[in-house]
DNA sequence: TAAAACCAGTTGTAGATACAACGAATTGCT
DNA sequence: AGCAATTCGTTGTATCTACAACTGGTTTTA
């Protein structure tokens, strides 16, 4: 690489120029963030599919109803608490109903709205995917991790967060 | 929360007793991690398509490409190096093939093999989105992290990795 | 060296997502 | 009350991705 750097004048100093001093880490750290949230998200699909429990997006639907008042939520709630677009929640919901895990009732307070609303079947699904999903947790990202480290990274994320609320 | 477990027997325990004592910890800080990802990519895409510039995808096969021997890789070896499949790969490439920020040339060591090339055009990309990049990196993550949290998060996290690659 | 096993990259297909435009319902303003 | 602006959820369209089957090239092995 230095070699490069040698022979092709100052190309190489294009990443490396900016990011270095006090940003050099943050940019590094950034990048194994990237790479550790993209495998450990791919394992832990992985061992889910092979289960034959709940996906991911799936899960994360039905586990928002569930930890809501009357186990139900209007759309947009919905889809401000998974982080999708209302667009990409129409359809993922559907696809959720029609699988009988949620159902959609109209909001008698509102003409416009709608709740989503977890089934007794739904809720079995969540019960039989979360030992899975626990243990690919455990497995592909806590098992790694010391309590600190477990501790230092949750605050500051969520300090993160809590920024970007509010940004 | 906890009236409704009154209310409602043993459902709400479904996700809570699994997840107790030792672990739970660790479960809620996979969720930030997760939510923390998706918030940070999404603004920083957001940055990116706003200045115009590579989006992530993109930026990370140039990136590859930038840092290989060469300025070339193997569409295997890409796709190792930036997670992908090599279906996806493909057409991906070919994307980035046709807007010229990189070129297609046979390996002549192997017939079946290809590399993918970083053109000028490509640098140049590289180039003027790195600094959004960067920008963004340092609004929507490291602005929030302390030294000592980056420095926490880095090894804790590449620890996991290394794992990974060998499990 | 011939056949079998393997590997590289592509492509058909299905699934999933975002963005923007839309119709229906509600709210706010005057 | 009545009209404009906003909000809610859906849908058309374009992108993008994964999985699996496939073609062609290479390596292994007998």
């Amino acid at each position: 690489m230095d070699e490069k750097a040698d022979k092709e004048g100052g190309e190489l100093k294009v990443v490396m120029v900016v990011s270095e001093g006090l940003e050099q880490k943050r940019n590094v750290a950034w990048r194994t963030f990237l790479t550790a949230h993209a495998v450990a998200i791919e394992k832990i699909e992985r061992d889910l599919a092979e289960a034959e429990v709940l996906p991911l997006s799936w899960y994360d639907v039905l586990l928002a109803l569930y930890e809501a008042p009357d186990h139900k939520l209007r759309m947009h709630e919905l889809a401000g608490a998974i982080l999708v677009t209302r667009g990409g929640l129409t359809r993922l919901v559907a696809r959720i109903e029609k699988a009988g895990l949620l159902s959609r009732e109209p909001d008698p307070a509102d003409g416009r709205g709608l709740h989503a609303v977890l089934t007794g079947e739904g809720l079995e699904s969540l019960r039989s995917t979360w030992p899975v999903y626990a243990g690919g947790i455990a497995e592909h990202f806590g098992r790694h991790l010391t309590d600190e480290e477990v501790e230092v990274l949750d605050r500051a994320l969520r300090r993160m967060l809590a920024a970007a609320r509010e940004g």
